[in-house]
Order: C-alpha cells, then sequence, then structure tokens
RNA sequence: UCCCCAGUAGCUCAGUUGGCAGAGCAGAUGGCUGUUAACCAUCAGGUCCGCGGUUCGAGUCCGUGCUGGGGAGCCA
C-alpha cells in the first residue's frame, strides 16, 4: 500500500480508513493503555498524531521508539478528541523502520542555529529548516512560474567559463592539471595544457551568456549556482550561491525596474498564498514584523530616485555614517539601510550610478558620467537586486574594455554581439538566497541554503 | 582581510572578589495521566576548547593557538 502524506491527511474533510503514513517521530507521549507518537514526514509543518494501543502486537517495542526513529504506521484517520488537533491517526499497525540510538543530537526544545550548522545533514529535520527549505522549494518554482506566465525562456547558462564576467569578483580555478607538478611556461601555468586548453574557471554570473540568447530568443532567464571565491565573512554572503539573472531584447533601464518590482511582488504574494503554516512559524519565531514586511512590499510603490537624489538625502540626513557620502563614491551597508528602513520605509530603487564605480557592460548615459545601473534595496537585507540596462554600441563598448585594461580578445563573442543586429537591452540579477532570507526573516544566509559554503567550511 | 564577542554535561545555559562543578531539557529506571515543548521521583552524565603562564589554589586572571558568532570591507 502506498503512503499518504500527512499533508493530505491533515487537509481531510472526514474520516478515512486503512491508510499508511511514513515518517520519522518527533516525539512520544505515553498514556495509560496506549502511547501518543507524532510523526512527521516532512509534507509539512504539522506532524501527525498517531493513537498506539498497548493492544499492538509490538507495543513494548513502540514504547521505546525514540526522537528520530523512522517508523510506518497503518490506521485510521479519526477526528480527534483531545484539543490542539483536528484528526489523528488511530493505528492498527506500527512498524518500526529504525530505532535511532540515544546518540541522536535533535531534540525537541529548541536548538540554536549555530549548533544546527555543524549538523547540517540533519537540520532539515527540524520544524524551522524544514519549513525554510520547503519555502525554497515553492519560491523555486515561482520563479520559473513568473517568467513561463510572460514568456521569458530558460536559458541553461554554463557552469564551467573560460571568461571572468565583470571582473567581478574572485574565482574558483578549475583544472585536471596535476597540481603536484604543473606544466610551467615562461615561469607561468601552461594552460594550453589543460582539460580545456584554456584557464577556467566556476562561473560568477550567467549574464553574458544570457545576453546572447536575448538577443536571439527576446526574454530570457537563467537560474543555477554561481561562485564567488572571495574571502566574504558576513552573515550575507556564501561562496556558492543560487541567482536569478532575466535578460530582455529592446528593452531599457525603466523596463528592467518594472520587471524587478513585478518580480518581486509576485513572488513575496505567492509565498504568502502557498507557504501560510511554514511562514507563520517565522513570523512567530523569527520576526515579529514579517508579515508586516511583506504585506508593506507588496502593497508599496518601491521609490525610485537617482544616485545623485539619493547622495544629496544622504548628506542632508543629518546622520552620522561611518563612510563619507559624496559623488563618486559607492553606497555603503549603512548608507542602504538608513534609506530603505529609515528614510523611505520601504523598498528603494537607486539608479544611474557613477560609470567608474560600475563594471564594463552598462550602457553609459548622456552625461557621460553615470551608466545606466540600478539596485533594488529592501528593509533588512539592503541590495538583493542589481540590473542595468547593457551598453549596445559596440565603439562604446570596445572603448569601455579598453579603457579598463579588459582584453576585447578575451570578450570577441561578447563584443560580436554587438556588431551583429545589435539591440538596446537590459536585465538584472536577484540574489536567490537574500530573497530567501527577506522572505523568512532568517538573518544568517548559511540558514537558507541546504549546505552552506563559506571560507574554511565545506564538511558536508 | 580588519574590528569586537564567545567557547562549562548530548543540547540550552548559570557559575559572585580566584576557594568542593550547577540547573533545565535529552538519556536510563519507576510512577501518573487523552497527552500535545506532558507531568512527578530517582539515577547516570564533565579533558570547564587546546597549549603555556601567574598563584598556596584558576572555569574565573594573563599570553597564545583553534573554533564559532556579530559588525565592516568585497558583493548578490
Amino acid at each position: 500500500m502506498k503512503q499518504t502524506r500527512i499533508l493530505h491527511l491533515l487537509q481531510s474533510n472526514r474520516p478515512v480508513d486503512n491508510v499508511i503514513i511514513k515518517g520519522w517521530v518527533r516525539t512520544r507521549r505515553d498514556a495509560k493503555g496506549f502511547s501518543f507518537i507524532e510523526v512527521n514526514d516532512g509534507s509539512c509543518l504539522k506532524n501527525m498524531q498517531v493513537i498506539a494501543d498497548s493492544s499492538l502486537v509490538n507495543y513494548k517495542e513502540i514504547t521505546k521508539l525514540s526522537t528520530g526513529s523512522a517508523v510506518a504506521v497503518t490506521g485510521s484517520l479519526m477526528e480527534s478528541p483531545g484539543k490542539g488537533q483536528k484528526w489523528e491517526l488511530k493505528a492498527d499497525g506500527l512498524e518500526i523502520l529504525s530505532l535511532t540510538p540515544d546518540t541522536f543530537p535533535l531534540q525537541k526544545k529548541r536548538h540554536s542555529d549555530e549548533f544546527l550548522r555543524t549538523i547540517a545533514h540533519l537540520r532539515p529535520r527540524t520544524n524551522k529548516y524544514s519549513a525554510v527549505f520547503r519555502i525554497r522549494s515553492e519560491l523555486s518554482f515561482a520563479i520559473h512560474k513568473f517568467f513561463k506566465d510572460r514568456g521569458f525562456k530558460y536559458i541553461h547558462t554554463p557552469v564551467l567559463t573560460a571568461s571572468d564576467c565583470e571582473g567581478a569578483g574572485e574565482l574558483f580555478k578549475v583544472t585536471t592539471l596535476d597540481l603536484d607538478s604543473v606544466p610551467k611556461k615562461d615561469g607561468k601555468t601552461d594552460f594550453s595544457l589543460d582539460f580545456f586548453g584554456a584557464a577556467t574557471s566556476l562561473t560568477v554570473s550567467g549574464q553574458l551568456s544570457a545576453e546572447m540568447f536575448a538577443l536571439a530568443l527576446g526574454d530570457v532567464y537563467t537560474f543555477g549556482p554561481t561562485f564567488r571565491a572571495e574571502n566574504s565573512n558576513t552573515s550575507r554572503h556564501v561562496a556558492e550561491f543560487w541567482m536569478v539573472e532575466p535578460e530582455m531584447a529592446f528593452s531599457d533601464l525603466n523596463d528592467a525596474m518594472d520587471l524587478s518590482e513585478e518580480f518581486l511582488k509576485y513572488l513575496t504574494g505567492y509565498v504568502m498564498d502557498e507557504c501560510v503554516d511554514d511562514l507563520e512559524l517565522f513570523a512567530k519565531y523569527v520576526d515579529k514584523n514579517l508579515m508586516k514586511t511583506l504585506e508593506g512590499l507588496i502593497t508599496s510603490d518601491f521609490t525610485r530616485l537617482s544616485y545623485k537624489e539619493a547622495m544629496e538625502i544622504l548628506s542632508k540626513s543629518g546622520q552620522t555614517f561611518e563612510f563619507e557620502v559624496g559623488f563618486g563614491k559607492d553606497l555603503q551597508s549603512e548608507h542602504e539601510r538608513y534609506l530603505t528602513e529609515h528614510y523611505f520605509k520601504k523598498p528603494v530603487i537607486i539608479y544611474d550610478y557613477p560609470k567608474n564605480i560600475r563594471p564594463f557592460y552598462m550602457r553609459i548615459n548622456d552625461d557621460n558620467k553615470t551608466v545606466a545601473a540600478m539596485d533594488v534595496l529592501v528593509p533588512n537585507i539592503g541590495e538583493i537586486i542589481g540590473g542595468s540596462q547593457r551598453e549596445e554600441r559596440i565603439n562604446v563598448l570596445e572603448a569601455r574594455l579598453d579603457k579598463l585594461g579588459l582584453s576585447k580578445k578575451d570578450y570577441w563573442w561578447y563584443v560580436e554581439s554587438r556588431r551583429y543586429g545589435s539591440a538596446y537591452h537590459s536585465g538584472f540579477g536577484l540574489g536567490f538566497e537574500r530573497l530567501l532570507m527577506f522572505l523568512t526573516g532568517v538573518t544568517n544566509i548559511r540558514d537558507v541554503i541546504p549546505f552552506p559554503r563559506t571560507p574554511s567550511s565545506i564538511s558536508f
């Protein structure tokens, strides 16, 4: 007989005979003549309360059931006379699939996130982490649905790459060379003998590849892992993270801003509708203001202001910042947080950044000082989206590469896309984990990704 | 990479001016009970992160290393 998921059973509107559930024991409470066993199968936050009567042949073993044990229970779904739940499963049979020894590190009580990170292979068995990863799954689906509904095509951009996308971030090198005896030529590593015949690394962004496809299929997006070998030790950085990058042909900076706002509102609304129970856990135990923040995002129009205007607000704010405010300087975390959390108290889009603090592919504005770039800032997180209109004029692009000392040869295919049928286009990148942090109120990025990769930490 | 904080039982933590190592939960045993972070009693459980130093005496003070966390930079 096939198991029924607990999620499904708890939504039942009538008693059901002859069902089977399979899951893990969260806790057992013995009563006179029977035992209450809370079973969770991961389909939802809630447990199924199983009633195991002492008449069961293996009742003696059942009263030894420990937290974490795997069981299969057959029985009848009945209305519960107790208070905490509508339904319970009266067991006809309870098979102990595996009995967990008392060294099982998870208890019914709350654990610290720091401790759970040290047992990342077991933490999805807790309420909080199962909720995080169910939401992560729903959110992934919502991303695909959003784009599909709008005619975007999903592009699988490569993970292995020879080009350093933006000069952004340190790269993880990929090689099959024998590291104990690396072939040298003129004192340097001879990558012509490597697997691809060229220096290779893990991608830091799918954007450049996505642009090629936008200039063919129109509206496209990528959604996949990216890798940065930066020695960042913060609650907002991991070395392997997932990024969503839409790219739209015949689209300018305003279109990108419009899409980013619509996108964030859609995803927030989707999770609020589809993950009610899981979200409630975060609103109750992680961030008391969570629902207010999420509703705020959905209902408010994002404030849009230029970098110049943002600078004026900051310098007139009367606030003392650790970092100086001034044109040509990038916005620091404290500036972003002041704008979105204190001044506007809602999401803010800042656009037209000075060109000298932005990468080569962003389109230079007519003032020749700024580029058509935009960042979306949200409360609690800061920058969640960064995007731009791309430079479609081949002469301007080549001049920019030269000026920044980047090799036109390395980017030959990228430049060539501007030679043949070039068209204005724009796009942005959204940090998937940062969005999850925003939606759950979880404050450490290590806790919204299954197995976080951070400097000197890759045990799992 | 820089600044700050922390490390005590399986887990969450307390530990006073330097003076016998503590509680709750988890575990074991027994009891009670349609319970729901069940409850009650008893028992068991320790390299006080490692190394070095000061002291009659160090969990406590000093130095150093390791690990974790918070903040910053870099960025998504």
